[in-house]
DNA sequence: ACTGAAAAACAAGGGTT
DNA sequence: AACCCTTGTTTTTCAGT
């Protein structure tokens, strides 16, 4: 988890090929980066263990597994703390990580405070998720949906 | 690309092993879920074939390659054909497509036309994105950016 | 630091139940 | 549809440059 990890051009040219293949062989990474496979290696597991690589995903395709609607949604939690235990801000948190529906969540500047990317199998099941598990959770104040009509793009790789 | 690709309960258990593990052997997903390594390697190659399984990638540290800043930006097109050739919509597509510091883009219901996420190095080059070429495209009316503060969750897996 | 060779592990296809 | 077995490939270690 290194801010700088001195990477080289060879280290980034190898993330480059493993960000959109990440299942090539040492061989193959290191035929596009011009290198042996067992430098390759080597620098592979240095970026594992830097943590620059933090792992290795397949990509789903989400229709193709019957999760059609996907939702961003903008949660605004309650200023106030109730409870003298903790803030509405680690309860929300924590309750985020438990719910498999949210693939994403970030703490914003602006007017709301959390943006939440959702995805569930259809609008009922959305509806369920939003009704039932959302806005009944205490740190929770409102929200608003924007449902994703067309995914323009979406990459996993980073630009480098 | 198939919608009703018909899973049953082992290939969705191959997927989701895959989604945190794509690089685990035929082996280590066969002991996951009970299976030999020459049947896991047909079921798999049969998900890749299907467009199930899309791509294989490695998840970067963004911070760690010295990526420091991720934004949210709200973006709304212009309403009217200013040329006759094409709409500002495919214009905007395409040039997002283009662009390296936009890793998603995917087109809203509600006010906003497009939600994107922008990942750059600094507010230096956030700015420049901002002002000399998202601001510049003739289909762009005005934006919104919010600024993440905080990755609370981050997954590429779906909730199967 | 990188290479190349050698041993161990793995992938991938065919035949069998 | 799954398993085992066999062959070719890949990973991984290590001595050498």
């Amino acid at each position: 988890m290194n801010t700088d990890s001195h990477l080289d051009a060879i280290d980034t040219r190898i993330i480059r090929v493993l960000q959109t293949h990440a299942r090539a062989t040492f061989d193959e990474v290191g035929e596009q980066v011009g290198l042996s496979a067992s430098t390759v290696l080597r620098r592979i597991k240095r970026l594992e263990e830097a943590g620059v690589i933090t792992r290795y995903a397949a990509i789903i395709n989400a229709e193709a597994v019957g999760l059609g609607l996907t939702a961003y949604l903008n949660v605004r939690l309650e200023k106030h703390t109730t409870s003298h235990k903790r803030s509405p801000m680690d309860a929300f948190r924590a309750s985020v990580l438990t719910w498999p529906e949210v693939v994403e969540c970030s703490s914003l500047t602006g007017e709301m405070d959390y943006l939440l990317r959702v995805v569930v199998r259809d609008m009922a099941h959305y509806s369920r998720f939003v009704m039932d598990t959302l806005l009944r959770h205490p740190s929770v104040q409102d929200c608003k949906t924007s449902f994703v009509l067309d995914r323009v793009k979406h990459t996993t790789a980073l630009p480098l």
